[in-house]
DNA sequence: ACCAGAATATGTGCATGCAATATGACTGGA
DNA sequence: TCCAGTCATATTGCATGCACATATTCTGGT
């Protein structure tokens, strides 16, 4: 029996942990300046591991680092959230080829089983539970995938999207619509069909934009 | 007129940079240790930087960095260096895709005239030459996909697959192969045809990988 | 009143020091 | 002889302090 690693953090980790719940939380706000010295304090540590975290955030892009200026939460600009889901859309698509045609059996029942557990989420309209269920969903596909780089590109890019996307499944009909695609994208798996499970997922994501592009001009148009 | 950057390095990031020159040069080759207190006194700085570059570097994958255990340039695997270029390939067929559909006027002409003076440096057998080309070719493609993000990515996962490819023009005749399997890219990509560049990019991806895993197998039987 | 420049203040970048942990040598027992 | 346990050393993780760059405020001039 192999030992599992013993799982040490380091204060590093454990505080670039907290703030990107902070972060994702919405507590910190897009643009909101986040002092050395301030986090510090707030976390009972030195400056010297908080340094260390912002710098690992800033390599996955969720916190902007700017030479001798300091940090700040990113907050994208409408052109660099196309650019964002622009790259989502086609890292998911990647995936869900590789997934169709690297999947174990094993994989393609767990992708089945819980896309059919969903189906009772978007009936009854639950978002919270669909919207969890949703990450699964997608972390699924990305380990089908085979293929751990792509994987955790994609992780990434989710979660510097997460700040964006958390009113997605407001839109009236969000939900059964989303179950919709994904039924595509998953018989296309199931079949072994790389390239419609790549147009599948392509379409899905794509649509996925559109609905965020549509919220986003609604709340401006509001305010 | 708008004033660019001032473009102050600061010592961690010109570390950082020196660091990777040393391990893609081979001076620092995979597996080795990367001790704080060495490179610290080789590039005159202290400890706090070197560390900071260093985590710059993990998290690109050029090193391995474990907690209470320091730093070794990343040694890929075989299955992992699969795993590299199978990620590669898709991002790059990926980038292709979206350079076929918009790629402005001047950025076609630019890759056509690139590609054909790619030509004569196949024709005369130039390795060094055609290799720095090459590199410029695939930029091209990226930049050209108008998607920063993915061309982030694709540039780093080139980076780091850098040690492993050096030799990858030494096959006889990859060179001629290498610039046939441009040309169709290239006709693809001039002719808005989103769907052929992502297959010719695709193929092309996965020659260079086939010849790299045809050499690594003769190298091995050799010694 | 507004703008330019200087002085102040804040905060980052880096150096150094200490404590904690991992690695390797060493000793004792089976 | 081999293995387990202990000890010594080396190296990382973190705290603290200082210098310099950047941001802000204040002052004087137009």
């Amino acid at each position: 029996m192999k030992r599992v690693e013993p799982e040490i953090l380091t204060r590093t980790e454990r505080l670039a942990d907290e703030i990107a719940a902070a972060v994702l939380s919405g507590e910190f706000a897009p643009g909101r300046r986040l002092d050395e010295a301030m986090l510090a304090e707030r976390f009972g540590v030195s400056r010297t591991p908080v340094r260390e975290a912002l710098r690992r955030l800033a390599s996955t892009g969720l916190i902007d680092l700017k030479p001798r200026r300091g940090a700040t939460v990113a907050d994208a600009t409408s052109a660099q959230l196309e650019t964002l889901f622009g790259a989502m859309a086609e890292i998911e698509a990647a995936c869900a080829r590789l997934a169709a045609m690297s999947m174990t059996p094993i994989e393609r029942r767990r992708l089945q089983n819980l896309h059919e557990s969903m189906a009772a989420l978007a009936r009854r309209g639950d978002r919270d539970e669909y919207a969890a269920a949703n990450v699964v969903f997608h972390a699924c596909v990305y380990s089908g995938a085979h293929n751990g780089i792509l994987a955790e590109f994609a992780g990434g890019l989710r979660r510097r999207l997460a700040p964006f996307r958390r009113a997605q499944f407001r839109t009236e009909g969000r939900l059964a619509r989303s179950h919709a695609e994904h039924a595509v994208v998953v018989a296309a798996i199931l079949a072994c069909d790389a390239v419609a499970a790549h147009a599948a997922m392509f379409d899905h994501m794509s649509l996925v934009e559109d609905a965020l592009g549509r919220l986003g001009a609604a709340s401006r148009a509001s305010a």
